[in-house]
DNA sequence: ACTAAAGTTCGATAATATTCGAACTATGGG
DNA sequence: CCCATAGTTCGAATATTATCGAACTTTAGT
Protein backbone atom coordinates (compact mmCIF):
# COMPACT_ATOMS: atom_id res chain seq x y z
CA UNK A 1 0.00 0.00 0.00
CA UNK A 2 1.04 3.13 -0.46
CA UNK A 3 2.15 5.04 2.47
CA UNK A 4 -0.48 7.62 3.49
CA UNK A 5 -0.31 11.59 3.41
CA UNK A 6 0.11 13.61 6.85
CA UNK A 7 -0.35 17.05 6.83
CA UNK A 8 2.55 19.38 7.98
CA UNK A 9 1.89 21.12 11.38
CA UNK A 10 1.91 24.23 9.47
CA UNK A 11 -1.73 22.75 7.76
CA UNK A 12 -3.18 22.20 11.34
CA UNK A 13 -6.58 23.98 11.51
CA UNK A 14 -8.38 24.61 14.71
CA UNK A 15 -11.67 23.80 13.74
CA UNK A 16 -11.37 20.75 11.66
CA UNK A 17 -9.31 19.36 14.68
CA UNK A 18 -12.41 19.96 17.29
CA UNK A 19 -14.49 18.93 14.53
CA UNK A 20 -12.58 15.48 14.27
CA UNK A 21 -12.74 15.05 17.85
CA UNK A 22 -16.94 15.74 18.24
CA UNK A 23 -17.27 12.52 17.35
CA UNK A 24 -17.48 9.73 19.87
CA UNK A 25 -15.89 7.39 17.78
CA UNK A 26 -13.18 9.13 16.95
CA UNK A 27 -12.72 10.62 20.32
CA UNK A 28 -12.66 7.29 21.86
CA UNK A 29 -10.18 6.33 19.11
CA UNK A 30 -7.91 9.41 20.18
CA UNK A 31 -8.46 8.75 24.15
CA UNK A 32 -7.35 4.72 23.54
CA UNK A 33 -4.21 6.02 21.69
CA UNK A 34 -2.92 8.30 24.32
CA UNK A 35 -3.24 5.50 26.80
CA UNK A 36 -1.77 2.99 24.72
CA UNK A 37 1.09 4.99 22.84
CA UNK A 38 -0.45 3.04 19.29
CA UNK A 39 -2.75 0.65 18.04
CA UNK A 40 -3.59 -0.82 15.42
CA UNK A 41 -6.84 0.09 13.35
CA UNK A 42 -8.20 -3.87 14.21
CA UNK A 43 -7.89 -3.04 17.92
CA UNK A 44 -9.55 -0.40 18.33
CA UNK A 45 -13.09 -1.11 16.00
CA UNK A 46 -15.82 -2.06 18.61
CA UNK A 47 -17.29 -4.78 17.16
CA UNK A 48 -17.86 -1.84 13.55
CA UNK A 49 -16.94 -2.88 10.51
CA UNK A 50 -13.65 -1.97 8.96
CA UNK A 51 -14.63 0.33 6.44
CA UNK A 52 -16.44 2.24 8.77
CA UNK A 53 -13.09 2.60 10.86
CA UNK A 54 -11.09 3.20 8.19
CA UNK A 55 -13.17 6.19 6.85
CA UNK A 56 -12.88 7.70 10.89
CA UNK A 57 -9.15 6.88 10.86
CA UNK A 58 -8.78 8.85 7.75
CA UNK A 59 -10.31 11.71 8.86
CA UNK A 60 -8.04 11.98 12.42
CA UNK A 61 -5.12 11.47 9.81
CA UNK A 62 -6.33 14.06 8.05
CA UNK A 63 -6.76 16.62 10.19
CA UNK A 64 -2.94 16.26 12.12
CA UNK A 65 -4.24 14.20 15.16
CA UNK A 66 -3.21 10.18 13.92
CA UNK A 67 -0.06 8.93 12.42
CA UNK A 68 -0.26 5.92 10.23
CA UNK A 69 2.77 3.39 9.49
CA UNK A 70 2.02 0.11 7.39
CA UNK A 71 4.32 -2.88 8.86
CA UNK A 72 3.51 -6.22 7.67
CA UNK A 73 -0.21 -6.43 6.61
CA UNK A 74 -1.32 -4.09 9.91
CA UNK A 75 -1.53 -0.43 9.99
CA UNK A 76 -0.16 1.13 13.11
CA UNK A 77 -1.74 4.09 14.78
CA UNK A 78 -0.26 6.61 16.98
CA UNK A 79 -1.04 10.12 18.49
CA UNK A 80 0.90 13.18 16.46
CA UNK A 81 0.52 14.63 19.95
CA UNK A 82 4.53 16.21 19.90
CA UNK A 83 3.21 18.05 16.86
CA UNK A 84 -0.54 18.92 17.77
CA UNK A 85 1.56 20.27 21.09
CA UNK A 86 3.31 22.05 19.21
CA UNK A 87 0.39 24.04 16.87
CA UNK A 88 -2.12 24.42 19.93
CA UNK A 89 -0.51 24.10 23.11
CA UNK A 90 -2.67 22.36 25.76
CA UNK A 91 -5.38 21.67 23.60
CA UNK A 92 -5.09 17.70 23.29
CA UNK A 93 -4.93 17.23 27.01
CA UNK A 94 -7.67 19.62 28.07
CA UNK A 95 -9.81 17.85 25.30
CA UNK A 96 -8.62 14.33 26.39
CA UNK A 97 -8.33 14.30 29.76
CA UNK A 98 -11.89 15.34 30.47
CA UNK A 99 -13.90 12.81 31.72
CA UNK A 100 -16.91 12.04 29.62
CA UNK B 1 -40.60 36.29 23.76
CA UNK B 2 -40.50 32.70 26.45
CA UNK B 3 -37.13 32.74 27.97
CA UNK B 4 -34.56 29.98 26.83
CA UNK B 5 -33.62 26.65 27.68
CA UNK B 6 -30.33 26.28 28.78
CA UNK B 7 -29.22 23.35 30.15
CA UNK B 8 -28.02 22.10 33.54
CA UNK B 9 -24.14 21.26 34.11
CA UNK B 10 -25.20 17.86 34.69
CA UNK B 11 -26.28 17.59 31.06
CA UNK B 12 -23.42 18.83 28.99
CA UNK B 13 -21.87 16.77 27.11
CA UNK B 14 -17.46 16.91 25.73
CA UNK B 15 -18.51 15.72 21.75
CA UNK B 16 -21.50 18.34 21.57
CA UNK B 17 -19.58 21.19 22.88
CA UNK B 18 -16.72 20.39 20.78
CA UNK B 19 -19.22 20.11 17.97
CA UNK B 20 -20.31 23.02 18.36
CA UNK B 21 -17.32 24.78 18.82
CA UNK B 22 -15.99 23.30 15.16
CA UNK B 23 -17.88 25.99 12.99
CA UNK B 24 -16.22 28.90 12.14
CA UNK B 25 -19.09 31.18 13.34
CA UNK B 26 -19.63 29.98 16.16
CA UNK B 27 -16.03 29.51 17.63
CA UNK B 28 -16.06 33.29 16.51
CA UNK B 29 -18.87 34.09 18.71
CA UNK B 30 -17.48 32.33 21.37
CA UNK B 31 -13.75 34.18 21.25
CA UNK B 32 -16.11 37.72 21.12
CA UNK B 33 -17.59 36.94 23.96
CA UNK B 34 -14.85 35.61 26.21
CA UNK B 35 -13.61 39.11 24.96
CA UNK B 36 -16.35 41.50 25.67
CA UNK B 37 -17.95 39.26 28.60
CA UNK B 38 -21.67 40.08 26.82
CA UNK B 39 -23.23 40.60 23.34
CA UNK B 40 -26.04 41.02 21.99
CA UNK B 41 -27.14 38.94 18.50
CA UNK B 42 -27.02 41.86 16.31
CA UNK B 43 -23.43 43.09 17.34
CA UNK B 44 -21.94 39.79 16.52
CA UNK B 45 -23.36 39.49 12.99
CA UNK B 46 -20.50 39.82 10.44
CA UNK B 47 -23.13 41.20 8.27
CA UNK B 48 -24.47 37.62 8.27
CA UNK B 49 -28.09 37.31 8.11
CA UNK B 50 -30.27 36.82 11.75
CA UNK B 51 -31.58 33.71 10.80
CA UNK B 52 -28.05 32.51 10.20
CA UNK B 53 -27.27 33.90 13.47
CA UNK B 54 -30.01 33.03 15.80
CA UNK B 55 -28.98 29.05 14.52
CA UNK B 56 -25.86 29.63 15.67
CA UNK B 57 -26.71 31.12 19.03
CA UNK B 58 -29.25 28.35 19.45
CA UNK B 59 -26.84 25.69 19.09
CA UNK B 60 -24.16 27.51 21.53
CA UNK B 61 -27.08 27.35 23.89
CA UNK B 62 -28.34 24.03 23.48
CA UNK B 63 -24.73 22.85 24.39
CA UNK B 64 -24.10 25.12 27.47
CA UNK B 65 -21.45 27.23 25.86
CA UNK B 66 -23.84 30.36 26.04
CA UNK B 67 -26.39 31.63 28.20
CA UNK B 68 -29.27 34.42 26.95
CA UNK B 69 -31.33 36.56 28.41
CA UNK B 70 -33.61 38.95 27.07
CA UNK B 71 -33.66 42.37 27.93
CA UNK B 72 -36.29 44.81 25.75
CA UNK B 73 -35.87 43.64 22.64
CA UNK B 74 -32.29 42.93 22.68
CA UNK B 75 -31.30 39.40 23.70
CA UNK B 76 -27.71 39.54 25.83
CA UNK B 77 -25.69 36.90 25.03
CA UNK B 78 -22.66 35.70 27.49
CA UNK B 79 -20.64 32.57 28.04
CA UNK B 80 -21.42 30.18 30.87
CA UNK B 81 -17.61 30.03 31.74
CA UNK B 82 -18.15 29.50 35.26
CA UNK B 83 -20.44 26.11 34.79
CA UNK B 84 -18.27 24.73 31.68
CA UNK B 85 -14.95 25.36 33.79
CA UNK B 86 -16.57 23.14 36.41
CA UNK B 87 -17.67 20.42 34.09
CA UNK B 88 -15.07 20.62 32.03
CA UNK B 89 -11.67 22.22 33.33
CA UNK B 90 -9.18 24.41 31.20
CA UNK B 91 -11.12 22.91 27.83
CA UNK B 92 -12.92 26.58 26.79
CA UNK B 93 -9.37 28.32 27.74
CA UNK B 94 -7.15 25.87 25.81
CA UNK B 95 -9.84 26.24 22.88
CA UNK B 96 -10.69 30.22 22.92
CA UNK B 97 -6.80 31.20 23.45
CA UNK B 98 -5.42 28.82 20.28
CA UNK B 99 -4.41 31.53 17.21
CA UNK B 100 -6.37 30.13 14.09
C1' DA C 1 -52.49 52.48 18.03
C1' DC C 2 -48.65 52.53 14.68
C1' DT C 3 -44.13 51.59 13.67
C1' DA C 4 -39.40 50.26 14.03
C1' DA C 5 -36.06 47.17 16.10
C1' DA C 6 -34.32 42.61 17.35
C1' DG C 7 -34.63 38.07 17.03
C1' DT C 8 -37.08 33.63 16.35
C1' DT C 9 -39.36 30.13 13.63
C1' DC C 10 -40.51 27.89 9.37
C1' DG C 11 -39.48 25.93 4.97
C1' DA C 12 -36.61 24.85 1.28
C1' DT C 13 -32.17 23.95 -0.74
C1' DA C 14 -27.61 22.48 -1.04
C1' DA C 15 -23.76 20.55 0.96
C1' DT C 16 -21.57 17.07 4.11
C1' DA C 17 -21.34 13.13 7.03
C1' DT C 18 -22.05 8.48 8.87
C1' DT C 19 -22.61 3.81 8.19
C1' DC C 20 -21.90 -0.44 6.00
C1' DG C 21 -21.61 -4.13 2.39
C1' DA C 22 -18.95 -5.56 -1.51
C1' DA C 23 -15.01 -5.62 -4.14
C1' DC C 24 -10.19 -4.77 -4.09
C1' DT C 25 -4.99 -4.56 -2.57
C1' DA C 26 -0.96 -5.81 -0.36
C1' DT C 27 1.64 -8.65 2.87
C1' DG C 28 3.11 -12.89 5.12
C1' DG C 29 2.84 -17.95 5.88
C1' DG C 30 2.76 -22.78 4.51
C1' DC D 1 1.02 -20.55 -5.62
C1' DC D 2 -2.89 -20.39 -2.52
C1' DC D 3 -4.97 -18.44 1.19
C1' DA D 4 -5.88 -15.85 5.28
C1' DT D 5 -5.21 -11.32 7.38
C1' DA D 6 -5.65 -6.32 7.67
C1' DG D 7 -7.24 -2.52 5.77
C1' DT D 8 -8.69 0.55 1.89
C1' DT D 9 -11.81 2.17 -1.65
C1' DC D 10 -16.21 2.49 -3.82
C1' DG D 11 -21.04 3.12 -3.95
C1' DA D 12 -25.39 3.95 -2.04
C1' DA D 13 -28.67 4.95 1.50
C1' DT D 14 -29.68 7.79 5.38
C1' DA D 15 -29.17 11.53 8.20
C1' DT D 16 -27.42 16.13 9.64
C1' DT D 17 -26.16 20.63 8.85
C1' DA D 18 -25.57 25.34 7.15
C1' DT D 19 -27.60 29.11 4.93
C1' DC D 20 -31.06 32.32 3.93
C1' DG D 21 -35.61 34.50 2.70
C1' DA D 22 -40.18 35.21 4.45
C1' DA D 23 -43.41 35.51 7.93
C1' DC D 24 -44.08 36.08 12.77
C1' DT D 25 -43.50 37.80 17.83
C1' DT D 26 -42.33 40.80 21.35
C1' DT D 27 -40.88 45.13 23.20
C1' DA D 28 -40.10 50.10 23.10
C1' DG D 29 -40.91 54.59 21.38
C1' DT D 30 -43.94 58.32 19.68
Amino acid sequence: MRPFKHPPVSEFVLERLLYALSDPVRLDIVRRLAELGEASCGELDGGRPKSTMSHHFRILRDVGLVHTQTIGTTHMNSLRKADVDSRFPGLLDAIVSQQS
